[in-house]
DNA sequence: GATGAATGAGTGTTCATTCAT
DNA sequence: CATGAATGAACACTCATTCAT
């Protein structure tokens, strides 16, 4: 009797979402308006909060929903070896077709935590911490079985995080590389940077 | 940016551009509010069109200003060798020390463009694009010479700035490292991403 | 009041009925929001619309009921003799009990009377009058016998309804004073500010 | 050079506060939106707030500066005497013209406790208990000396100060009495109502 | 140059009300 | 009867911008 079976409420929650993404990965979060969002996806400013309790409750939820989806696809996807180099190519890949293909997610879980409260800063910053602790780990591994020899551990992750994200900003669907070959490129890259004889392995190949 | 005409006044210009580029990096351009900046140098936000004409063509004046600035500080530093190591080394030094010397000018000159009309944007993209070419420069004339063999010299700018520049996103000038190591550690990484010989030839120094 | 069929709705009529009235007295009429008030009955906003025409008719008619249950208590406890100081003080100790009992609604029924349209705000007062003048009669029942003499009979009814209605704002059911005493005291002030006789007569007592 | 001499802004401030009384007195204050409130001293609605901070607090302050004034204009009119008969005398007439001249003032000093904060709520009501204390002290100084007997002082303070300002909710300027005889009606009411010899000489008068 | 005062357009948010299911 | 979803009109409040003094 009360609820219909067809979830209609759903379907505009995800709408929302998207749209949402969409308008902060263009203009910020405070250069998105309630207004416009609503109309993208054709309601009224006031039927949104059927949908969000705040905007800004609304930000949060939407940057802790993308890093647990990241977190959750890369523990869907582990690499079945344990071989450093193996992980370490993984996870280059992984990163760069989870980035190159949820740009905008990416960029504005990046660039918006200046728009939370501090407890939900705080919230996000560790699950952001999580993903880093990922390559961080492999970098260590690798670091204690001898395979290469970094100056800093700590350093590296953020060299290499930046590196492989840096690609969001210039990189185009379309454009001159393909996603297979900017992965190629970005391992042997990283590989260079760890070690020798992991770069002529892999060039080898 | 309006007309300085007293020398106190060129002090308040001063004053205000600094304020702004903190309120900036803190709160994002659509984030800061004229009557806050103008507290911050203790004028009621009337008085603060005596120094600027609109707030975006101030953002605008300000980005260029930052990249300007950045361009001829680094045409007063030119390496005085041609040596593609040499002046990579040089400009990966010069980069990290302006970067976390200036880091919340840097940032806002990389995240605020999407505040800016179209034109104003075309204007600072131009003036990045150069210094970026600075570094690409760098990359085609090794690979040219046979110094290093790179899979994509595009990419690898690319690759670098991002890398160097994430640098902003975490560095604290009080933390555990000092910017000397910081330049050092980058210069090691830098240099073993792109050939063996100048890796062995850094560290051997 | 919409139409109530079933006994369930009956009963929900009643429990929204007392529940806005609560919400009435703490918030005020504008201030009381009709989802806070459904959720009070375990209903959602839409539902409301059952039981309730539109807000404002529902005020209405909230506060003619309030007023007519009022009279209609009056009415079936009349006094028995026809003795001004006899009826007088019946019309006390009633008033005191009646307004001490349901002091949320008294409260409403008195303020808000500006939330009303003006058609509605007559009907309210013409009840009220009604109750102003059955204290009115009395007065100048005793006044025409010569039991006391009145500066102004219409003032002095008017003094002692406020008087006695301001019991409201203070009084709590658990405080210093039983009903009882209250009404006592009550009895006393009245008697004394009307005459001397019965004064002495209800000292007497 | 910067302050303009005509100190327009004082006056806008007092005609801003006029209205406001008005209209909080007509429509209560959740009823009186800022709008028309600024339409009421010819302003758009972003003007009102070079005078006031918030709808709340300017409410606050409102009821603060009433209730002050009300306690400074009996501190600048204490009766000469300390007969406490007098000084009833004094305060019913003190309490009347000042009720009825501000008839909006102090309905809304009375009404609209609850949409303040418990924090202002608290503030305001101190500044109440304190007026009321007034008129408390002269009837235990009267029941001290013996010039009249109450059943109850606390209960009889109230029951005054019910009655006196229960005017407002009816007395006209132009009705059919004139504040002189309102003031003596009540007199008379009052001294009745405490004791008979005080009667009997204001009754001689 | 600096200020107080004004403005208009916009912001997020609330809320009574409606209605298909 | 109850619900979720939608709506439009309103609301308090903010802010860049202007201008007479």
């Amino acid at each position: 009797m009360a609820r219909p079976v067809g979830s209609k409420g759903a379907e505009t929650q995800k709408l929302i979402r998207k749209a949402a993404i969409r308008r902060i990965y263009k203009y910020g979060f405070e250069g998105m308006n309630l207004r416009d969002l609503a109309a993208d996806v054709s309601l009224r400013v006031g039927s949104l909060y059927n949908y969000i309790p705040q905007k800004q409750e609304f930000l949060a939820a939407l940057l802790t929903d993308i890093l647990q989806e990241l977190l959750h696809d890369w523990a869907s996807r582990l690499p079945a070896t344990d071989d450093p180099v193996e992980r370490l190519r993984h996870f280059v890949g992984f990163h760069i077709e989870w980035h190159t293909a949820r740009k905008e997610e990416v960029f504005i879980g990046n660039m918006e935590l200046r728009s939370l409260s501090s407890a939900q800063r705080r919230q996000v910053a560790a699950l952001r911490r999580q993903y880093e602790q990922i390559l961080q780990d492999i970098l260590t591994d690798g670091q204690k079985r001898g395979v290469w020899q970094l100056p800093d551990v700590r350093v590296t992750t953020f060299a290499l995080l930046s590196m492989l994200t840096g690609i969001c900003n210039w990189y185009a669907p379309k454009g001159r590389l393909s996603q297979a070959e900017l992965v190629h490129i970005h391992e042997d890259l990283v590989l260079r940077m760890l070690n020798t004889e992991a770069l002529s392995a892999a060039a080898s190949r």
